[in-house]
DNA sequence: TGGACATGATGAGTAACGCTCATTAATTTT
DNA sequence: AAAATTAATGAGCGTTACTCATCATGTCCA
């Protein structure tokens, strides 16, 4: 026998709060964010993140295409929130070394500071086939471009020598970060950003930079077989041509046992 | 009205086919890559892989644990597959630049050759919790590991400056590699596995090679005409040059020797 | 003050999908 | 030929993203 239908309790639902859409936004946003963070993308469920938001399902799909939309306008604003400040810190640091070394210690620190978001980007985000069309693709790209600048630079100084394109540098220090922090991302032990900033930062500069002021004939000469070697192999398939090379290269090399030091 | 339950055609059932073991697993596992490779870990559905290996979904579960234990299996098969004859092909080269080279031809290769697969690999197995326990993991540690060799040895000899991580060095290289490709793998643009394999070698090798000053000029100068004399032999093709670009590596070392400081 | 209106919010319902299991039938053993 | 074994089936279940008809609330205007 159910309760009679008296004034008390005819509906069990309970109050509604209404609440100006820019709030609700921000409330399911900021929720989504937490359960997402918690839980990866995949084992995130919709009604979690409605329960603790205070709302019910449909509510969410008012705000949000689906949950997809969903990873993507939170993972936007950490995005956009984290990026603050950057330019007027980079503009207080002078030479190419400590330049480089700012950017990348940067990017190491965002994400030794905040893994779970970072994942979600890498891992998920940048997985999906509408990557391109996000506010975190451009975004990136420019925070890219932030590096790529110095660099470019620094070519056109001298200080480094021209000729490697300016995107296998970009994915060198970008790609060897990623690498570098995969375990970490996964709660496999830790790093330093400060000692990896380091041993990146070493490595490209050096892998740059314009060997000393003066190139040594020696240098000059081993160059230029180099390149030589390289036409060789490139119309290979000829042995009369190994010959050829055999003996150029005894000529120029004594050439070069006179002129180095 | 339906038939009447006639002699004919009592069951719909079609003729059940029983396979030994090894044969359904190996059908299903070749049909079940190419829906992964079609569709993406996420939009591949058993179902219709059951439907194209010509079974019914129970049938795969039979089998195999789940669907992510479906992918693993995929993928380590491709994995051992694809990493046999690596070590015959390198131990045929010398040097440190030309081996570090082809590792790193090499991977962009593979990746250029099926990047549905390697996708899946980065995208999807990579994410997972379970990573570690897979196999395609522990070939990778190997794999990495013998190009950390190769720097290994580049360090004992001189021939590398010494004090930088092995660590730092492989993730730069792999990192490096996998930033490059990733809009390729997106289906965005294409890239040549060699032009790229030289940029990515270069970078590295100069920022690992020990400075001229340190290390006798003499020596470097040998041990670059060595590593010339041993890609014109490649280049040729033809085994009995050897002795005669030995004999002319050797020469001119004592030469070099001689002048050096 | 009260009724109309716009819209925030609801929650029951749907489709898709991974996965299970009792049942069926092909094959082997006795 | 009967019994035992086990491959294979397919109906069905639970979960989850997503939809939509309905309801409730705050606002505006007569």
């Amino acid at each position: 026998m159910r309760v009679p239908q008296g004034m008390t309790d005819p509906l069990p639902r309970r109050q509604i709060y209404r609440l100006p859409r820019a709030q609700r936004v921000a409330d399911i946003m900021l929720t989504a964010r937490a359960v997402f963070r918690e839980k990866g993308y995949n084992d995130a469920v919709i009604a979690e993140i409605a329960e603790r938001a205070g709302v019910v399902e449909g509510t969410i799909y008012r705000y949000f295409a689906g949950k997809r939309d969903l990873l993507i306008k939170v993972v936007e604003h950490w995005y956009e929130e984290m990026l603050t400040d950057y330019d007027r810190q980079l503009e207080g640091i002078r030479g190419t070394w400590n330049r480089l070394r700012f950017m990348i210690w940067r990017h190491l620190t965002v994400i030794h500071d905040d893994p779970a978001m970072c994942r979600l980007i890498f891992n998920e985000l940048r997985s999906g086939p509408e990557y391109r069309e996000t506010a975190v693709f451009e975004l990136n790209r420019e925070y890219t471009n932030r590096t790529l600048a110095i660099v470019q630079d620094a070519m056109d100084s001298g200080e480094f020598r021209t000729g490697i394109p300016l995107r296998i540098v970009r994915d060198m220090i970008y790609g060897g970060v990623e690498h570098h922090i995969w375990a970490f991302l996964r709660g496999e032990g830790n790093f330093s950003p400060d000692e990896s900033a380091d041993a990146i930062t070493d490595i490209i500069h050096r892998g740059l930079v314009r060997p000393g002021a003066v190139i040594d004939r020696g240098e000059q000469v081993i160059r230029r077989l180099e390149e030589l070697a390289e036409r060789l192999e490139r119309a290979s398939g000829q042995t009369q041509r190994l010959q050829n090379a055999s003996g150029v290269a005894t000529e120029i090399s004594r050439t070069t046992g006179k002129a180095s030091c």
